[in-house]
DNA sequence: GCCAACGTTGGC
DNA sequence: GCCAACGTTGGC
């Protein structure tokens, strides 16, 4: 099994928005290297550490859980969509995602701020400056250092 | 294939 | 709202 920590901005998709509808496919992710990791490395079971960016208090606050693999993001396809690609077609998709499932909602957010003083935690790219890509890799003594401060 | 211009992310 | 960092685009 492995981990990750998925960004999102809870403005527009929250923890609660995931809790109320229990699971969602990731959409809207249009940057290659987060799309690999969703088309080729992430698999069901593997744990999502579920991050608030852009808001009040940037940080972990939740778990999900992916449920589904690799298929593509129905969003490219559609001209109505922020998300869509004219470049993508049904035959050769461009964009793909990952379903997760509600796990937990912490009571407290770990807040980014706690994260970056937490030595263990010093190679996430997450706590290093300029890091902007919204899906990474987490190792389990990250994961477990994390779960340890909720 | 280089690289300047431009757009986006995301913390502060 | 600012701006550093970084990805993408497109002319050449």
């Amino acid at each position: 099994m492995n981990y990750w920590l998925m960004k999102s901005e809870p403005d527009v998709f929250s923890i609660d928005t995931l809790k109320t509808k229990k699971k969602s496919g990731w959409d809207g992710v249009r940057n290659y290297q987060a799309r690999n990791y969703m088309r080729d490395d992430m698999k069901k079971g593997d744990m999502v550490l579920f991050y608030h960016s852009s808001c009040d208090v940037p940080g972990v606050a939740g778990l999900a859980k992916v449920l589904k693999e690799s298929h593509p993001d129905p969003t490219q396809f559609d001209p109505k969509s922020d998300y869509y690609d004219p470049k993508a077609t049904k035959d050769t998709p461009r964009w793909f995602m990952v379903e997760v499932e509600f796990v937990e909602k912490f009571n407290v957010v770990i807040s980014l701020h706690t994260l970056k003083s937490i030595k263990v935690l010093e190679n996430m790219p997450l706590v290093q400056k300029g890091s902007r890509l919204s899906i990474n890799p987490v190792s389990e003594v990250e994961y477990k250092t994390i779960l340890e401060l909720k």
